[in-house]
RNA sequence: CGCGGGAUGGAGCAGCCAGGUAGCUCGUCAGGCUCAUAACCUGAAGGUCGUAGGUUCAAAUCCUACUCCCGUAA
């Protein structure tokens, strides 16, 4: 069961390792509508699962008693589920004769829940990783079966953690797996003393709040790319549009000038080498941004446009 | 037709509403200043104003259609 991309490589695990095991199905999420156009496109691991000949299935909820009888009609020895996108009934829990498991991007039990790469890279840990886990009726909290670490790069977006990480899962899947079969693998309690809990991302989390230390924001302009992406408003001061308030996505590749500070928020510096704002704490140099309706460019091209300058607060 | 913004020298933007000389900040090139410079000064090159029609003495500007780009709708 799964939905996510970070899925995939684990999913390819399965198929390539068919001689071991036999996938026999495909839980997903249905079709969304996606784009400018909002076409409805399926989820690339549906794709990946028809060109295998896997049955696959996209309920919109499990709870339902004709997908429970569906699950349970397949006999399934093992459930693996990542990146699905539903909480999962007891029922489902208990159909596999073996087991029912769970791939989670966090070294639990720190960062239970959905934002749990963001999660790590904002708060500037060293390390994350992926758990391999019990599923259990409450949200992450299963007993763990393994882990496998992840050093988290100070340049690493959660983007790039994310596409790491999918591959760790593979990685972990393929070797979690025989250990269930034969019984022999551990099944370690996690220490709730330790645990948090990331609450799913909103658009409006990618909002700055300049009163943030200039580290802070760095780290969560990471965390927040690709997405939900962080971003800022300024007034425009050209064309027809001037004195209207404006998005101002920021992208990383930003740096800490801790030598330089001022009201937060305020434009210090907007020139080549880029643009600096005041933070609660130092101040943050961008490089790479995008005013609301244009096209991303560096700060240097942003400072030629001449739509903001030196002195203006942005919020 | 989901909503909205946009297309103007190489880049980012003004100019459009109240049609009439192609503008600004950069970049590039040349020269100057300087011990020197990414700094400063002077000068130069570089534009079918997205495409196709229409209105007009005259269209970047007004009207119509089209193409492409971007944001947004987790």
């Amino acid at each position: 069961m799964g939905t996510g991309d970070i899925a995939l490589p684990s999913f390819k695990a399965l198929l390539d390792n068919d001689q071991d095991y036999e996938v026999i199905g495909l839980f997903t999420q249905p079709d969304k509508p996606v784009g400018r156009k909002q076409v409805m496109t399926p989820p690339v691991i549906k794709v990946v699962a028809e060109e295998h000949g896997v049955p696959v299935w996209q309920p919109a909820k499990l709870r339902g008693s004709e997908e429970q009888d569906v699950i349970n009609g397949l006999l399934a020895d093992l459930i693996v589920v990542m990146a699905y996108g539903q909480i999962l009934p007891e029922c489902v829990i208990d159909a596999p004769g073996v087991a029912c498991i769970n791939l989670h991007a966090s070294l639990l039990p720190k960062y239970r829940g959905a934002s749990c790469i963001q999660g790590a890279i904002d708060a500037g840990d060293a390390e994350t990783g992926i758990s391999v886990m019990h599923v259990a009726p409450a949200l992450d909290e299963g007993d763990v079966i393994l882990q496998r670490k992840l050093e988290i790069s100070p340049t690493y977006t959660a983007g790039v953690v994310h596409d790491l990480l999918a591959d760790v899962a593979a990685a972990a899947l393929v070797e979690a797996l025989p250990m269930l079969i034969d019984g022999s693998a551990d099944r370690v309690v996690q220490d709730e003393g330790f645990s948090s809990y990331v609450p799913k991302l909103m658009r409006e989390h990618g909002q700055i709040d300049w009163n943030m230390s200039a580290g802070g924001i760095e780290r969560r302009i990471r965390a927040y790319d690709p997405w939900p992406g962080t971003s800022t408003s300024f007034v425009e001061a050209k064309g027809k549009a001037q004195g209207k308030v404006k998005r101002l996505k920021i992208f990383p590749q930003t740096s800490v000038e801790s030598e330089l500070s001022g009201k937060p928020g305020e434009v210090i510096e907007l020139n080549k080498s880029g643009l600096v704002i005041a933070c609660g704490e130092a101040a943050i140099r961008c490089t790479n941004i995008q005013p609301e309706g244009s096209a991303r460019m560096t700060a240097e091209q942003f400072a030629a446009g001449g739509r903001i300058a030196v002195g203006d607060l942005l919020s």
